[in-house]
DNA sequence: GTGGTCTAGACCACC
DNA sequence: GTGGTCTAGACCACG
């Protein structure tokens, strides 16, 4: 599972591989039924602590997009939908907000899309 | 100086002070040359303490948006284009980058900019 | 980490640790990816109280020169290289402008080079 | 008197006058006996508190730089040399300092005189 | 009164 | 244990 984690930042490690893992999901490179890492694995390839881990895992499991069978391993959800949707209106939300600011600073729409990619 | 803190945020004190005191700048609330109230005194009206607020001071100082006059007061910099653009160029970069994740998730450039207020 | 403060003097002592560690920096003996001690550690082994450490690492984090990762330490950072020549370049400017000042003050080069060593 | 004060340095005004006359003297643009402004005349055309400029003569006057003859005015010391002689080993001996230091950052003698002017 | 420095000590999240 | 934040309060030089 391929998995960035930036040390040295604010961000606790934690959330960052619960947001790593919630991007392959909505990049569908995770697929619903796919089994992950259990948490020792993933623990020794990130040289993370499993504690941390596990705190990810929980945290992923209560937003229903990942669910761990006992003995059997933890896999990816099938109600990915939501978790896609989700992302796309927090990104959306993101700009807007992003394009008042730059408006209040005294730009105008024309200047602001000339500049993007 | 209209600032407003939000206590009980995980974003730090004195980071919230720096990003209102830069609004305030690149909206041109404050001007160059202007004085900006002493760092006891926007202690007291912020309930603050007075490390925090100089904390604060220090990074917009090291940033070049203000500068501190021993006795004399607290300033802003003449040079304050410059911390427009920065800003400018920031909000673009992290709209971009939102963009980008937006297509990566399999939206058209249309879809996307239909959403868009 | 051998570091000396000259309490009683008038530059601040988090700025003599900032001289300090940079001087050691550029030395190298402090080389890249290594860990310095703690912020309480230091404090202890100079008795000093850990804000003045702390906001030394801040000015050296902000220079680029190290890195303070959560609960893991604080390290040399990789470019050091930038650190040195900014350093060289510091020394040769101010050689220069007290080169200057003694030829104004009616001294030929050649008297000037003739008291160095 | 063509004196230059950075007000918002660290190094305090009354120093900065200090230097300022010391080096106008060495470079016998005010010469022995010539009379200076007085306090109230400089304090006005600097904008600056005549207790400022008090402080900064006393110390003058200490260094036997200048001489306030009171009801007179102040005039500059007749013994000049020593003033200069001393402002020329100060420079020298930093430049020796300065050249110690990049020595022992690795430059050779041959590199560092190619930098200099 | 202004900014600048420093101490002592507390609390937090993270691991 | 680590770094990060914050408070309370003291002292200083400067003007």
């Amino acid at each position: 599972m391929l998995i960035n984690i930036d040390f040295g930042t604010r961000t606790p490690i934690y959330e960052q591989i619960v947001l790593e893992v919630e991007r392959l999901v909505t990049k569908e490179v995770l697929k619903p039924g796919e089994q992950i890492p259990s948490i020792r694995e993933l623990a020794l390839t990130l040289s993370v602590n499993p504690n941390t881990i596990k705190k990810a895992y929980d945290i992923l499991e209560a937003k229903n997009i990942i669910v761990s069978k006992s003995t059997k391993g933890t896999f990816i959800t099938d109600n990915i939908k939501k978790a896609k949707n989700d992302k796309i209106d927090d990104l959306i939300k993101k700009i807007n907000q992003d394009l008042k600011e730059l408006e209040s600073l005294g730009l105008s729409k024309e200047e602001i899309f000339k500049k993007l990619k």
